[in-house]
DNA sequence: TGTGGTTACTTGACATATCAACTAAACTGC
DNA sequence: GCAGTTTAGTTGATATGTCAAGTAACCACA
């Protein structure tokens, strides 16, 4: 029996449908993140650490902190944490911006670019891997029911 | 815009609709949680605060500190860590078993209780409203493809 | 030009997650 | 009945999340 299943039976149930669907998509994002949290710490870093990465590669220029604090879901103390660990791994670098003094900018630098590549294809193979029992018309379906989701969702008032 | 389409176009496409899938995942479940968050801290507690009393209220009696770890996904220091705050806090009570003295069980306490009460219907109102977009059978198509995204999840060997 | 408001971060306090290592109690086998 | 193992839980170090408050630089306007 399932952990879900379990708890459904000791809470006699949902109280709603709109329950039940939330908590199994909690459930569902906890259980992956921690097989891709053991990917990620095996090559010495974190998932928020490698979203900053990807985001900074993405971007293919260096970022404002404040630009990569929009794109996380991540709240703007954190980032500085974050940026701050990440340096000093050696995988970033802060530049204060000459044009506003105020603004510090995260550069990937080589190893960090290194170690993105590294786990690319391993990125790859575990979401495959997690997801090899469902088939891609599944799986379509799963993305368009979650985007639905999240579209009346408080928290993602869209920025103007 | 949204968060998760400017991502997509910044990364020139997933390399598989499998990752684009887990992402969606991730991202709608950091969101509701979101939501969730604001709700329990207008009462005090955390998520996780919410989740072990919720557990020990559908139980129904008191239950070893490891049992409510095997309940959720927190790992078990962790929980530690949550009783002791939940403790001081007056909403549980700690207690060593007699029978065998290395167990120490958890007991809900009235103010624990009391407190779960007030959040049960704006727990369920709350749910309502982030799904009110969403069609019953929505609902029952999105459990029901969580339910089988979470079957081959490696972290999700069942106990014997 | 100088004063007040805004912006971009940073810092501090605290909750939680992780792992590794530790303690204490119970069990097991000889 | 004692040594070795297992079990239950705590502790400590580190990463991250939260909010509130602080700092430094820029901007707008009298």
């Amino acid at each position: 029996m399932s952990q879900l299943q379990f708890e459904i039976k000791q809470n006699k149930g949902f109280t709603s449908t709109a329950e039940e669907a939330l908590l199994n998509l909690q459930r569902t994002a906890d259980h992956i993140q921690i097989a891709y949290t053991r990917l990620f710490r095996e090559h010495g870093i974190t998932s928020q650490q490698y979203n900053v990465l990807r985001i900074l590669r993405g971007a293919g220029e260096p970022l404002p902190i404040l630009e990569v604090g929009d794109r996380m879901v991540t709240v703007v103390p954190a980032i500085t944490g974050l940026i701050d660990r990440l340096e000093k791994q050696g995988l970033v670098r802060r530049t204060r911006s000459e044009a506003d003094r105020r603004v510090v900018t995260v550069t990937i630098l080589g190893k960090g670019l290194s170690l993105l590549g590294d786990l690319d294809k391993p990125i790859v193979t575990l979401s495959k891997q997690l997801l090899t029992h469902m088939e891609e018309k599944e799986l379509k379906k799963t993305i368009q029911l979650l985007e639905k989701m999240r579209q009346h969702c408080p928290s993602c008032q869209e920025k103007p």
